[in-house]
DNA sequence: AAATAAAACGTGCACGTGCACACTAAAAAG
DNA sequence: CTTTTTAGTGTGCACGTGCACGTTTTATTT
């Protein structure tokens, strides 16, 4: 491996000339510097990372965690992988402000106000769907403050890269497993948390759309909402149940999964009913040995965690931005005996 | 984070001596040691990974990699794997040694000759079952060359690590979904590849085992050996189907999916046959993808070749061991739309 | 022509560890 | 008493990069 120390000697300029050159810093002569770029290329110059890291225990880089869910125990998924992550990238000497706040746009905007002040290099953020909260993206990214959004995404922000499952693949996962569960003729309900927010909706579209290609038995006979509150659930299901004592699949479409079966085991159902859900926080998997649940889909929060705080002290490191800016995780279906 | 130059200064004493106590490298004064020893563990100390990997450099550890399969696509992935983590690895400067052979004892022995000659520090090795192959890692184990089994395992050798799956999970899985596709009541066929290779034969007892614990109703009729080969493979499903025209399940606890499927495409079967497999290679997810096969079971062939690295490189650079000799991947069921 | 500014480049330190080598003082051997 | 051994310790280099600072050359202004 060629280091900067050869290429110096090769080009016959100093190893600080060549540093110029390779990270555009400073101002060179326009000959010198196509030389120096020339044999780096002959010699296929890979910075070594040994040496970037040692250079960069002074930087202390610091990286702001910004999460939503304080009680939901997906995000403390989401905080273990990153925590991970943290320790193999220990070697760059980096450190990370952690915050967890509820669902609330005042609060994420001061929270990120809070964090700036500390000094943060980045931001890693669940972001609110609000314009103000894309603004102030922005903003960060004129103050050379690199932010991305992870587990929901604000597209037209100016945020680095998105990390986090494609919804509407979620739903058409969730259609397929109805279908070789129910054999192809089925009447599904599905709860969802709120019409108003769009991945809740992709999942439902993803879902009904794979039903109307492939399987048009399979009858979604009704959609509720549960605000991702468990009681609110456990009420809207109970009812659903009254209204369609019939069904044969109940799909959650996010969170209320625990109140809903809750409601499943209250009622006295005449026929099998099998439930779909996702994600596998403590109470999912209780439900699911307790074969209430069917299979549930996972969306991998750990990688989430790991892979965005990666890709970010990458680009602060090296400035270079992810191939693709949506990042979307493997699906794993889990079912009792997988967990 | 303490380094050792602090600790040198707070012992009064030089940063050699702080080495030598903390690597256990030459001869320290009892008291020195302990004086050092508690200051160390006052501040905390954590070795700077920066600074080892800069050291490491010139070490330029070799590892040996010898998978069978040469023509199998599932090592393909795994090599995949390890090759990332190789590129993520790259700061400690370690180069990798691959060797691809087919199922054969004798090429196994003389290929881990050969590598050794090459001067590699450690190996990692999918064995094959025999004694011979086990006294061979323990001579390399004395030799100071540890050794990490991937895939399949030898646990009585001096290995110091296994990476793969847990075999007996893998066929309780199978059973799971045997029972969520079937609603309980189904006649099951197993196509195996030999019942002399122990991990088939694990993953067929998990799945009888979780039949007559909790699913008794579900029958399996018979199990027919297809010796990994496809063509073997097509002949005895064809049979099979012939036999038992009113089977609900085929599943496969190895290779020669694509000449069983072939076999399922001709036979004019008159009630679905849902098909269970592991893995996913390219003929695999072509049959899923024409709705052969229902699900398939995924051992995380990726996973597998990286977290194997990542152990051995770490045994050879911290001397840690992993905390369990036996590591097992997730499992990760798939189905066409989360492919 | 002298003074100032800008362009272009070199030098040297810092980062933390591993390890070879040199060194001192005390104990053992002659 | 002198020489040799050995236990115990200190010193200094190497690893590759980032970056601050200094120096020299060239261009521009007064």
């Amino acid at each position: 491996m060629a280091t900067m120390k050869e290429i110096a000697e090769l080009s016959g300029v100093s190893r600080g000339t060549v540093d110029r050159v390779l990270n555009h810093r400073g101002v060179v002569n326009a000959e010198t510097e196509k030389k120096v770029l020339e044999i780096a290329k002959l010699l296929d110059y890979q910075p070594n990372k040994a040496g970037i890291a040692l250079a960069a225990q002074k930087k202390k880089l610091k990286i702001g965690v910004l999460l939503f869910g304080a009680e939901n125990p997906f995000f403390d998924e989401v905080m273990d992988g990153l925590k991970r992550k943290l320790e193999e990238l220990s070697i760059y000497g980096c450190t990370t402000f952690e915050r967890r706040i509820s669902f609330d746009l005042e609060s994420q905007l001061s929270t990120i106000d809070e964090l700036v002040e500390l000094g943060i290099n980045g931001l890693i953020l669940s972001p609110y769907n609000d314009e103000k909260v894309q603004e102030k993206i922005d903003t960060l990214w004129e103050q050379n403050i690199p932010c991305i959004t992870i587990n929901t995404d604000l597209p037209d922000s100016k945020r680095i890269a998105y990390v986090g499952s494609d919804y509407y693949k979620c739903g058409q996962t969730a259609a397929g497993l109805i279908h070789l569960f129910t054999g192809g003729c089925a009447k599904v309900g599905i709860v969802t948390g709120s019409h108003k927010v769009l991945c809740h909706e992709e999942r439902i579209s993803g879902l009904k759309d794979l039903f109307s290609a492939r399987h048009p038995a399979i009858q979604v006979v009704e959609v509720v909402e549960n605000n991702d509150d468990d009681y609110k659930s456990y009420e809207v299901v109970s009812k659903l149940l009254e209204r369609h004592p019939d069904l044969s699949v109940l799909y959650f479409t996010a969170a209320g999964v625990y109140g809903g079966c809750r409601a499943i085991l209250n009622a006295s159902l005449q026929s099998p009913l099998k439930v779909i859900t996702f994600d596998a926080v403590p109470s999912t998997i209780e439900m699911m040995e307790k074969g209430i649940i069917s299979a549930t889909i996972c969306q991998q929060p750990e990688e989430q965690g790991a892979k965005s705080l990666a890709l970010l002290v990458d680009y602060l490191l090296t400035g270079n931005l992810p191939e693709e800016s949506s990042i979307y995780m493997d699906l794993s279906i889990k079912i009792r005996e997988n967990l």
